[in-house]
DNA sequence: CTGAAAGCGCTTACAG
DNA sequence: CTGAAAGCGCTTACAG
């Protein structure tokens, strides 16, 4: 036990007869190798069972082949406390290991605190620590401009997830709007006329431009937009509850709701079930976001199914071209999709 | 851009006005420092916010301050692919990122394949890049000897999660037989005599050592115990189906069900609103396994809670008190809970 | 096209 | 208790 020593470079060079730089040469696929020793070192690394030290790279300033996705630890938590299964990290995970690993890339996933002065010290920690190629920050932190300067700062290239300025950044985000726009023109293709829309928090720019989404739609089909039925929920189950009830006791209530997030989409749910009113029969609802929580409900939501993974692993392949030399910084807009499940049918 | 310097070992040297090994002694909390001495250099990390390259301590034959949490492949992407919400890798993730944070180490999550022949070379690849202090391993890894013996090898210090040996390595898991036994008895209470049991693949001994709990229950209680009882599902869906329909349409049918995991639970579910038979009314039903699902499930389920994040945190401590030169080895049995939910009610 | 030298930021023996 | 030296496994200028 203990005994194996890993195959460095010098083993290679041993093996094959040449300088350490010539197999570092090979194995950054650098020119100035003659085809003949580039053979002969790639079949005694392959031979011999190289496999290069990402310290070691690391070290004489070159590239550390980590990139790290960064979270916000109070969300995070909440939701594996929860135990709701939200399936956000998963998804980030999913995208982001695969197009790592398919580059010769490591993915470190990290927690970091919302508060912009323990974010600061927390990813300079783990900056200075790993020094990763590259760093993808996801909502909120992708707005916080005090991270952003600190990456420039180090020179360490960054992706934001859910931002579309472009610049000098990798910003990978998908289309809000159109997201809105579909939602409602499912509800109107199926004769919905009297669509409510229960909308997130202001603060959250992408939120806002869903709503412009469901209006234009409500605009370009010439139905009725009533101020009203844009509700203000803030995000959560219970700040919902109220909102729905008050209109599903209307006279002339609205025959279709759709939820800017899950946790509203179920308030819907729970209060037509409460007041005896049946969905998809009597009320339509689509889910702008699509969790487990969302198809294993009963019935299973209609919803937005957002490219996590897909926005993730565009990321990371943005950043791998980025600190291999390559053009800098890009807008990428990915498309979603409108999952037809059974909370939404025809209107009678 | 690209201006900012991390600060070395060397800064605080200078800035000290010490050796860098003084600086070394006192990063490590080692001895041979006079107290005014250590507390100067302690001052001045903190003051030019001095943080260690991991890299760097890597090289020269120290710890890497990196623990690997390595997954199955093929059942991790299916998971992540299905979306229903199994939150393993999640409840993973929170208990070892939660305790490496604690202790200033990394924890980096890793999938490898099943085939042992693709795993071991995956592993050893995996290892000669990152050089961990720790692996963890997760079922079905925990049981491939080609592993640990790979790990022995490197003299890397190894975690094996549902693995009760102790020995050398750090194993880490749950009271199987009590899961199984609880499951039973909390049935047993509510007054119900014939219970069924939905049991998983024969090919793991954790499966089996459920089933011999339930099997003590039964016996302790003085209940009827019927082989025909024992359905083996082969751990899916469909499988449990048929099981479960040959035993609902029977005189003297099953008052309640114990499943081995979530996808059995559900198929006790659909045979039994098929049959018109109400649960929890006409029917008990458990589930060994607590997935986002089970408790999101209409009733919501009675579940046996595995320790997940417990036992993944009990693994990274384990490995890092081991590369810490302190004990090595030992055997953890973390305690499980017994969620009472809907799906579970006193016999009529 | 190829190699000898220096160095990345640390820690490990070894002197004093 | 403290420091000068060597080295971990690579890559980056710099010579040839």
């Amino acid at each position: 036990m203990g005994t194996k020593q890993p195959v460095t470079i010098r083993d290679v060079a041993a093996d094959v007869g040449v300088s350490r730089q010539t197999v570092s040469r090979v194995l950054n696929k650098g020119p100035n190798v003659k085809p003949a020793v580039r053979a002969r070192v790639e079949e005694s690394m392959e031979r011999l069972g190289y496999v290069p030290n990402i310290s070691a790279r690391r070290m004489r300033g070159s590239r550390s082949y980590l990139i790290l996705a960064i979270n916000d630890r109070q969300r995070t938590y909440e939701n594996w406390r929860a135990g709701r299964g939200n399936d956000w990290v998963d998804q980030m995970l999913f995208g982001g290991m695969t197009e790592c690993e398919r580059q010769g890339y490591h993915l470190v996933f990290e927690l970091i605190d919302t508060q912009p002065e323990k974010a600061q010290g927390q990813l300079s920690k783990v900056i200075s620590e790993l020094r990763p190629d590259g760093v993808i920050l996801t909502p909120p932190h992708s707005d916080n401009a005090t991270l952003t300067d600190l990456l420039e700062e180090f020179g360490i290239a960054c992706a934001r997830i859910g931002r579309r300025d472009g610049g000098a950044f990798v910003d990978v985000c998908m289309d809000e709007a159109g997201a809105g726009f579909e939602a409602a023109r499912h509800l109107a293709d199926l004769d919905h006329t009297r669509i409510a829309y229960l909308a997130g928090s202001p603060y959250y720019g992408n939120s806002l431009m869903r709503v412009d989404g469901y209006r234009d739609l409500l605009c370009e089909r010439g139905l009725p937009y009533k101020e009203d039925w844009i509700g203000k929920g803030e995000f959560n189950f219970d700040t919902a509850i109220p909102v729905v009830q008050a209109w599903l006791e209307q006279e002339e209530r609205p025959t279709a709701i759709i939820a800017d997030n899950d946790q509203m989409a179920f308030a819907v749910l729970h209060v037509a079930d409460r007041l005896g009113i049946g969905v998809p029969q009597d009320l339509s609802l689509v889910s702008l976001e699509d969790t487990p929580g969302v198809r294993l409900s009963v019935p299973p939501m209609t919803a937005i199914r957002q490219p996590t993974a897909a926005m993730i692993a565009k990321a990371c392949s943005g950043l791998i071209s980025e600190s291999s030399g390559s053009a800098a910084g890009g807008r990428y807009e990915l498309p979603f999709e409108l999952i037809r499940r059974e909370s939404t049918a025809r209107l009678k």
